[in-house]
RNA sequence: GCUACUGUAGCUCAGCCGGUAGAGCAGCUGAUUCGUAAUCAGCAGGUCAGCAGUUCAAGUCUGCUCAGUAGCUCCA
């Protein structure tokens, strides 16, 4: 017999070769038969995978990831299996449950469209109420090959399987067989809300010299009410995003003449100027000196910095004087002329030269996505010049800047390791000592990040930051990079204590990242409704008629002497028409006046957040509201 | 760049089987002077993304180009 301890802690036990859904149905009625997948001693399992040794078993639901991995991958092979009744010709790819559902891949002609879900669904529903029984089963590398004879991406998969003399795990449901190690449902019933949400094209094995396949994307849930849940999540989620409200709140404009070379407007450029403003603020602090450097420069420096050979697609490039010349699509190469315009000595290190500078990166036209992806955008770089043994300190200073900045609105974020990539310079040495750096400060800083192998720049490796957005998207925003590289290339010196020349190591690092992407991720963030500092217009007067609009002008006079961003509606519309207005336009305070704030000198505040509105004084309301600006509250 | 889709007034959208463009909001003018999310009336707004083609006739059909959307690839 084997001994299995539950999740609550009690023992059973079982004849071996008892499977882990036998175990899961034995606990209670209907366990079985949810949408649920088994872990024994913590890895997730298939529910059929037979028990051969002491262990605890756990059953997880559709709640916890296992389940949720299973339900859509279950999920994933019911829509391919749809495919196959509706369309016999189809190729089959891949299928994975992926975080929020699930997608497959196919090679038909011509490639699915919108128009084509419905059909698809509707097949997949009747699978479904079919209640098909899901079985796994073990072939052999030439036994698998005959079942996919027809299936040139399979054969391909199976590939690699027989090279290893692996057994070969395979799925059934009905008519349907597909090459899969699971986990999987019991069987087809529980997949009772599903909706296919898109059909795209997907490159085999994500290589764009590939071919195209055809992707439709899914979603499925055990109850209609959590289907539903999930289409009012992603609605809401529209309503917050930054192209819309960038126009309705007239921040930025894309226009056609500029693609992904976005226009601020007023109320956007006022936004982007306190951001700029609290930065410059914060590196003074941090002891950053500011420089700006052209945004062309001869090509001469682009093929000494190595950006020609890495980086040459994504440039722009034109000519003066017959001289090839190229818009930056970096900041290095002019900070590190700016560092050998003098000479330095080890008594000026670290030195930190901060630079805002708009660079151009030639993006693929598919890439662009509203500010978040543009193809000119200005990044808040500076580049620390340092000795090797300042090194880990700097970065841990610019960390600690980051979690600051990030901080003070409210952003979670996670970060990211990235190592060498195949394309690079410089030799494995560096590119080790370069990493262990990095490491060592986010221990000592005693930081969670992950690794993302390969995934560093072409000069060294980086500590990436990436922001969660209101929807849980993550968007790349902080980087670190550590860089021996440029200081080579560009031959940068400094005098040692010992009177010789020696190498100063560099870090590249921006805060905001893009400033660009920062204010498309904080319009997302506060879905418009900015914190006051970075309001556009702070304070909305509100006078009820036009006997008030002399009071309006004093108030708002006084209001603006402290410096508060205040507009006077005294257009000849009704006081709630104002009030919509201004509450469309998501302004943070309204003062409405009338025949009793005139006599008392007071106004009525209404107020974004509720303990801030109610009838004061104009003295009350200009203390709370500037001590709310500059303390930058949230 | 690739796959699929979309493009009509500043914005949101209607326009059937091809017969020569329509609404609401915004804007302008006038009336109205009002207590916490839309006062009423009138006026003005469009080379139907662009360029070709089919047709007696194209917003509508076809092709190409441009731009956008969802993905893929790439990335701050």
């Amino acid at each position: 017999m084997i001994n299995v301890t539950l999740k609550d802690g009690s023992v059973r036990q079982y004849e071996p070769g008892t499977s882990v859904a036998q175990v899961a149905s034995s606990l209670g009625a209907g366990l079985a038969k949810a949408a649920c997948a088994g872990r024994v001693d913590g890895v997730a399992v298939d529910l059929r995978t037979p028990l051969e040794v002491d262990c605890a078993v756990e059953i997880c639901t559709f709640g916890d990831p296992d389940g949720r991995h299973a339900f859509w991958h279950t999920s994933s092979h019911i829509l391919a299996q749809a495919v196959l009744r509706l369309y016999p010709q189809a190729k089959f790819a891949i299928g994975p449950a992926v975080e929020n559902g699930f997608y497959y891949d196919f090679d038909v002609t011509p490639a699915f469209t919108a128009e084509d879900l419905a059909g698809i669904e509707e097949e997949m529903k009747k699978i479904v109420k079919e209640a098909l029984p899901i079985e796994r089963f073990f072939v052999n590398a030439a036994e698998a090959m005959e079942i996919f004879k027809d299936q040139p991406y399979k054969q391909e998969l199976l590939q690699k399987h027989a090279a290893a003399g692996q057994r070969i795990s395979l799925y059934r449901q009905g008519d349907f067989v597909d090459l899969c190690a699971g986990p999987h449902l019991m069987d087809t019933s529980p997949v009772r809300a599903l909706k296919l949400t898109s059909a795209t094209g997907a490159y085999w094995h994500g290589d764009s010299n590939l071919a195209m396949l055809s992707r439709i994307y899914g979603v499925a849930y055990p109850k209609q009410s959590e289907l539903e849940a999930y289409l009012t999540m992603l609605e809401e989620a529209k309503k917050r995003d930054h192209r819309k409200l960038g126009r309705e709140l007239q921040l930025f404009a894309l226009l056609e003449e500029g693609p992904g070379f976005p226009f601020f407007l007023p109320n956007g450029m006022i936004l982007k100027n306190e951001l700029l403003t609290y930065w410059r603020e914060v590196h003074k602090k941090a002891e950053y000196s500011e420089i700006s450097t052209p945004i062309l420069l001869n090509q001469q420096l682009w093929l000494r910095s190595g950006h020609w050979d890495h980086y040459k697609n994504n440039m722009y490039t034109t000519e003066i004087d017959g001289e090839p010349f190229a818009v930056k699509p970096m900041n290095c190469p002019g900070g590190m002329l700016v560092y050998k315009t003098q000479m330095h000595s080890y008594r000026e290190l670290p030195l930190r030269m901060a630079e805002l500078g708009l660079v151009h990166r030639h993006e693929l036209s598919g890439a662009l996505h509203g500010l978040m992806r543009v193809r000119a955008f200005t990044q808040d770089d500076a580049h620390i010049f340092m000795t090797r043994e300042q090194i880990i300190d700097e970065i841990m200073g610019v960390c600690r800047l980051i979690d600051e900045v990030y901080s003070l609105f409210g952003f979670q974020y996670n970060v990211e390791l990235s190592t060498m990539p195949g394309d690079h310079m410089g030799s494995d040495e560096d590119w080790e000592m370069a990493t262990e750096a990095l490491k060592k400060a986010m221990e000592m800083l005693d930081r969670p990040y992950t690794v993302n192998e390969g995934d560093g720049a072409f000069y060294g490796p980086k500590l990436d930051f990436h922001l969660v957005d209101a929807i849980g998207r993550t968007w790349q925003c902080g980087t670190i990079q550590l860089d021996f590289q440029m200081p080579e290339r560009f031959d940068l010196e400094y005098t040692g204590e010992d009177g010789a020349k020696h190498r100063p190591a560099m870090i590249h690092r921006v805060v905001y990242g893009s400033i660009e992407r920062f204010i498309g991720i904080l319009i997302e963030h506060f879905a418009g409704a900015f914190p006051t500092w970075l309001a556009p217009v702070q304070v909305m007067l509100v006078p009820i008629s036009e006997a008030h609009h002399a009071y309006a002008e004093e108030v708002k006079q006084q209001l603006e002497a402290v410096g508060i961003r205040v507009e006077a509606d005294l257009r000849n519309e009704k006081m709630n028409y104002k009030i919509r207005e201004a509450q469309l336009r998501k302004i943070p305070y309204m003062l409405v006046m009338g025949d009793k704030e005139v006599l008392e000198k007071t106004v009525a505040v209404r107020a974004r957040k509720e303990e801030r509105g109610g009838v004061k004084s104009v003295e009350d309301f200009m203390a709370a509201t500037v001590e709310e600006i500059t303390s930058r509250a949230l």
